[in-house]
DNA sequence: CCTATCTTGGACCGGTCGTTCCAAGTTAGG
DNA sequence: CCTAACTTGGAACGACCGGTCCAAGATAGG
């Protein structure tokens, strides 16, 4: 019998997303998300229920539409190293160029910021180093089948680098630094994890 | 013939630092600068003239009481390698327990936020980027003048990564990362940049 | 002691914050 | 067509934001 919604939710959600990730979360108004998604206050209430939860169901979105995807193409390409040097030659190019350059990471960003808050934001956090870690590890494993990596390496440990290398990466492109900068510490590192001087 | 300040504007500022980074620039109001300071309006404003520029001397006072210290330490170690441990050994002990516990850094924090403010701000960012790729390429050449690096490294883009691993360190400590897991991170991307076996 | 100069407390400003509420509108089963 | 269930626009809320202002107090050279 009821009136049903006149706007489709998954839609807002990315705008809200975008708009966080740009703008930044805890500097950005209701007021301004009204004007931009273009909903009522009423709606967007009824619909996610204040700015906190809305928050966080941004977070989870980011996570599932930005970087599942990418995490998943990293695990489930069995290159070896070169899906990982693809990987960050990739994320580096989305940091400093195209239409989100500049804008960070969502999820390193809330880092910094989220001091509190939901405990459901902290878990996406944590969700979202394990699931990047995670792939890493995968990624690690196909190099060394390949004999690509230097023996003794702890991949766990290895995997956990190249993961605060990528939130360092987000950290840094926001404020402006250089995607050659950026790139050549990636590679130091990779190098440093493998035993012949390939690229 | 003038009344005198009735306090220490650095005693004070120190204690915006603190707040600041704590509990982050933006979510901290005046009402509590001038709760934690004792501080009247006036005075602060009298002082520092306003909340931004206020941030970015609390950001100045950071770099130069906190990070400073560190960073002419970790130059002026000469032992090499052992040096750049040792600043990661403290480092991360310093993010994870202790007065400052999962506060992050500062820096690290403001990289996040800041979208466009003063650009005295961004000013201070890069500052403190380039004193600490500096000094850990200082301690790199150490590293290299007693043979304890791979040949074929390239020192710049290694500091870099360094550099970009502490920002890490500090971002996944204030998200509650265990020291543990941060140390080994770092220690295998050190190890990669090693000959020998050592630690 | 006087007075010019600065500081201080705290009231006050308009604006914005996140949130609530309700009358009017829309929907679809009965 | 009626009506119960829901959505919507938009007014309104109290709290807080950063910032300003001024009368009263403190200071020290003359």
């Amino acid at each position: 019998m009821p009136d049903v919604k006149h706007f489709d939710p998954d839609a807002v959600l990315d705008q809200v997303v975008r708009l966080f990730w740009r703008r930044g979360a805890d500097t950005t108004g209701i007021a301004e998300i009204v004007e931009t998604t273009g909903l009522s206050r009423s709606s967007l209430y009824a619909t996610f229920g204040g700015k906190t939860r809305l928050q966080a169901a941004a977070l989870g979105r980011y996570l599932e539409r930005q970087s599942r995807p990418v995490f998943d193409a990293l695990a489930a390409d069995t290159r070896g190293l070169p899906a990982i040097t693809a990987f960050f030659e990739r994320l580096v190019a989305a940091r400093c160029s195209g239409e989100h350059a500049r804008w960070g990471c969502l999820v390193t960003n809330t880092h910094a910021t989220a001091g509190g808050a939901l405990p459901e934001i902290r878990e996406h956090l944590d969700r979202h180093h394990d699931a990047l870690r995670a792939a890493m590890r995968t990624a690690l494993q196909a190099a060394r089948a390949e004999g690509g990596l230097r023996p003794g390496l702890d991949l766990e440990a290895a995997a956990e680098a190249l993961t605060l290398q990528a939130y360092a990466v987000n950290l840094r492109s926001r404020a402006g630094a250089e995607a050659a900068e950026l790139l050549a510490a990636v590679r130091a590192v990779l190098d440093g994890f493998t035993t012949t001087e390939e690229r």
